[in-house]
DNA sequence: CATGAATGAGCGTTCATTCAT
DNA sequence: TATGAATGAACGCTCATTCAT
C-alpha cells in the first residue's frame, strides 16, 4: 500500500493559511483548495473528513506549533512580571514571524467557524498563560481576577501591539514595547 | 413616490445591518433579504444593481451618518487635544450606541467585500479628524507623520476600547478611558 | 413576470414516475430529471425544494388523483359487500390503467423514502375505504378489528391480483376476479 | 489458506445481507461493509471483483443454500399436490426463519440490480419446482401452461402469504394455511 | 494475499443575477 | 416600477474502483 504522505498533509494546511490570509475564510473552497495542493478533492477528503475537520485541523495545528515553541521560552527564575513579558513578548514575535498563520487565527475568531474554538482546545493552547497568572495570583501580585479575563485582556492588547506592527507597519522601539506591556501589566497587577 | 422609494431602500439597508449582525457577511442572501424586508428579489435589484452595490450602500449610508452627527460634537473653543478627545469619545460612544453599524463596519473590513473601501469613502467619513490632526501638525502640537497613518492609530485604540467595552463587556470607568485617550495622545503628540 | 407554468410542475411529475418506472427509485437523478423535462436544474429547484420534496409531490399528486375519481364510483345505494367491492375494482382498475404510478407507489413503499408516507397523507387517501369498513363494522357484518389492519389486508390482496394481472399478464375472467374479490370478503366478514 | 478465504467471503455475504435488511440496497457501501467485515476495502475487492458481483454473489448464496435444504424435504411417496404442498411451506418456512435473506431477495428485485436475476440463476434455484409442476403436467394434473408461469403464481402467492406472516404479523392457523395452499392449487390444477 | 492511499465521476443543493410580463 | 420565474456556475461531499507497495 501507499504510504500517507505527511508532507500532503502540511501542504494542504499551508494551502488553506494562504487562501485564508489572501481572500479570508470566504475564500476557502475545497476544489480551489485541492487544485492549488495538487491532489484531487476525494483525495483532500482523505485528509480531512469535512470543511470544517480542516479548518479545525488548521487551527489545531497552529496551535500546538505555538504550545511546542512557547514551552522553552520562559526562564523559571523570573518574577511572575518578567516571565510574563517574556510569553507576551514571544507571542507577539511570533505573530510577526507567522503573519499568515497569526492572520488564520484573527480570523477564525470572526468566521462562522469561530464555534470550533472550544474552551478545550484553548485551555491546551494557552496553559502556560494561565499558570503563570494563577501563581501571580497566589504570590498576590496579580488581581484576583477570573484567568480567563485577565488572559482576554492579555491577547487585547497584544494583538493591538501586533496590529501595529504588522499592518501599519509602525516600529515600535524597545521603550514603546516597554510602555505597551507596562500598560498590560498595570491592569491586571495588584 | 420619492418618499416611498427612501423608506424601502432605508428598510434594505437596515435588514442587511440587522443580518450581518445576526450571521455576518456570509449570511446576506439575496432572496433572504428580499423577503425579510417584504420585496420581491428583482426590486430589490431596483434599488441596488448588484450584492456588491448593496454592501457598498449600506456601507457609505453608515459613513454619511457618522459624518453628519460628528461635525456638531466639536467645541472649536477648545485645544487640538481636546477636540480630538471630543471626537474619540463620539466615536466610541456611536459604536456603543450603534453597536450593529459599528458590527458591520468591522466585519466588512474582513469581508471578501473589504476592497470596496477605497480611501476616497474613507476620507468622507473621516475628514473632521483630518482636519484636526492637520491643524495639530500647523500648531506643533502633533508629530509631522502622515495623517492617514495618524487616524489608524486613533482608529485602532478607538476599536480596541470598543471590544473592551462591548464584546468583553468590560466596563471602564472615567479615569480609565481617559488613560486611554493620553495613551494616544501620547504616542501622536510631539 | 413570467407566470410559473402548471404544466411544467405536472411534466417534472410525469417524468418523475417514468424514472421510478423504469429506473426505480435509486434512479431519480435531480439533474438527468431536470434535462429529460427541459429546464435547468435551479428550475426544478423552484418547483421542488428538494428530492424529498419532490417524491412527496408526486406521492400527493398520484392520490388526489385517485381520490378525486374513486369518490365517484360508489353507489350508495348497494350493500357493504358491494360498495367495498366497487371500490376494491376501481382500485384495481386504476393500478392496471396507470401501472407506471401503481409502481411508484409499490416502490415508495419500500424505498428510503417510505417515512414520507405518513398517516396522514395515507388518511386522506383512503378515506372511503376507511368509512366503508367502519360502516360494516357498525352494522355488524364486517369484524370488529383495527380498520387500518383490514384495509392492510384489502391492500396486499389487491396487489397480489395486479401483479398477476400487469406484471405476469395473466387474465382473470370475471368469475376469477370474483373469487379474488370472496376471499378477500371472507377473510374480513363477520 | 482455504478456510480461511471461505470464512471471509461468508462473512462478507453475512454483512452484505445484515446491511440489506437494516438499510436497503441504497445501504450497501464498499468502504463501510469493509469495515464492518473487518478487513480492508482492496481486501473485499479480492473476494467480489465488483460491487455488481458482490451482490450476484450474495444472491447465489442465498438460492443454493434454499436448493440444498429444499432437495431433501420432499417425500418422493405423496401425490404431486403434497409434494408441492410440501415445497410451499418449506419455501414459505424458510423466508420466515430467514427473514434477512427473504428481505434480500425481495429487495434485490426492486434495485437497480435486478438485472442480476438471469433465468438461468432462477432456474438452479427452482429446479425441484418446475419438476414436479413437469410432472404434474404429464401425470395430467396440473394445467398445461408454461411451467414458468405457474412458478411466479406459486412465488406470488407465498410471497403475499410471508408478507401477511413476517410484515404483517398476521398468524395464520393450519386452516388458514391450507386455505391459502388449495387457493394455489385450485387456480393451477386441470 | 492484503492494504491504505488516491481518484474521477457524479450528486443534491445554493444563490446572485437575468428574463419576461 | 414591480414581480416571480428561470438559470449558470459553483460548492461541499460521496463512493465504487484502482494504484502502489
Amino acid at each position: 500500500m501507499r504510504i500517507k504522505d505527511d508532507f500532503k498533509r502540511k501542504a494542504i494546511i499551508e494551502s488553506t493559511i494562504d487562501i485564508v490570509y489572501e481572500k479570508g475564510f470566504a475564500g476557502i473552497k475545497m476544489s480551489k483548495l485541492a487544485k492549488q495542493v495538487g491532489i484531487s478533492v476525494s483525495t483532500l477528503y482523505v485528509y480531512f473528513k469535512s470543511k470544517e475537520d480542516l479548518v479545525l485541523g488548521v487551527y489545531k495545528e497552529i496551535t500546538s506549533n505555538i504550545s511546542k515553541q512557547s514551552n522553552s521560552v520562559i526562564d523559571p527564575g523570573l518574577s511572575i512580571k518578567l516571565r510574563l513579558k517574556s510569553l507576551w513578548l514571544f507571542w507577539i514575535n511570533y505573530a510577526v514571524q507567522n503573519s499568515k498563520e497569526y492572520s488564520f487565527f484573527k480570523q477564525l475568531k470572526q468566521s462562522p467557524y469561530s464555534y470550533l474554538i472550544t474552551s478545550e482546545t484553548k485551555q491546551v493552547n494557552q496553559q502556560i498563560a494561565l499558570n503563570l497568572l494563577a501563581l501571580g495570583k497566589k504570590e498576590g501580585v496579580i488581581k484576583a481576577i477570573d484567568s480567563y479575563k485577565l488572559l482576554e485582556i492579555m491577547h487585547a492588547i497584544v494583538m493591538k501591539v501586533v496590529e501595529l506592527l504588522i499592518i501599519q507597519k509602525i516600529e515600535l522601539n524597545k521603550k514603546e514595547m516597554d510602555t505597551w506591556y507596562s500598560f498590560f501589566w498595570d491592569a491586571i497587577k495588584k
